[in-house]
DNA sequence: TATTGTTATACTCTATAACTATA
DNA sequence: TATAGTTATAGAGTATAACAATA
């Protein structure tokens, strides 16, 4: 029997009361469940975020989904990249503004989202199932709460 | 009077009904604000996590502390570097094992932490001010739970 | 003049592998 | 053999500045 190496018992402190924290711990427990169920499709959180927009926004600019994701459009180049050569999001030339590119799903990109948004929401669904009540209604109104927050 | 471009109205779909990406949006908007309020400090959120828990945990090595934040030992290294550099932490020989180093906060590192902790207090209580009643409790419960969710 | 997509660049985080000194 | 700290390295993610094409 191998010699069993005892973690030392650790006070959290202040984290232990901090808001902050706890949101860490719980997003990055989230998106870790999330990358290890959506790997099998190659999607992050990240890739994810621009498809689901450009699936509900048909011929939305780069920078618009940029813009409504809060990145810079710059982070978008690869981003598309990715996606269009996944075969699941194409650039189409704008036809009002020859700058600019309008994004599709391909007709691919439709079954595959139809897919993975399945996958998404039973991810969704283990982290749901841990609520009770209306706890679900109410985190989700104070997470928006949260995010709206401007600081001056 | 200056052409004003207007933004295009987006459509959130799904992304709008997902705990996920609410968690995420949340989480970026508070450690925004803690960025901002604790840049005086030359303090990140992660720079704060690992002086808090040295300050609770006297004597404790590099790794027990990088574990406990779940991050990695190798990206202690410049973490301490950087605090000891503030001159707030210290790295002092460990006496009972000669591979080891324990970290104390500093005595300049205990007024520093101090005062810290009153500004991310301040902070906090920006974000508490927006919930009524109990609704502090069930989100640092809830949060609890999801960061504790393991995924098989 | 301003904006779109793009490139180049840089900085932070994060993770892995390998080294050394100790255990 | 295994572990602690370290270094080197590499991959994401994110942001800024500058450029060409277009508005």
């Amino acid at each position: 029997m191998p010699k069993q190496s005892v973690p030392p018992v650790i006070n959290y402190g202040d984290l232990d009361n901090l808001m902050g924290y706890k949101l860490r711990r719980a997003q990055v427990s989230f998106f870790e469940s999330f990358a290890q169920r959506c790997s099998k499709f190659g999607i992050t959180p990240g890739l994810f975020g621009v498809l689901s927009l450009v699936k509900h926004n048909p011929g939305q600019t780069q920078t618009a989904i940029a813009n409504a994701l809060g990145n810079d459009r710059s982070a978008m180049v690869s981003v598309v990249d990715r996606l269009e050569a996944m075969n699941v999001l194409e650039r189409k030339p704008s036809v009002s503004d020859r700058r600019s590119h309008a994004l599709f799903l391909t007709l691919e990109g439709e079954t595959f989202y139809t897919q993975l948004i399945e996958e998404v929401k039973k991810h969704e669904q283990q982290f749901m199932q841990l609520l009770a009540g209306d706890e679900a209604k109410i985190i989700a109104d104070v997470l928006d709460r949260f995010a709206a927050l401007k600081t001056s």
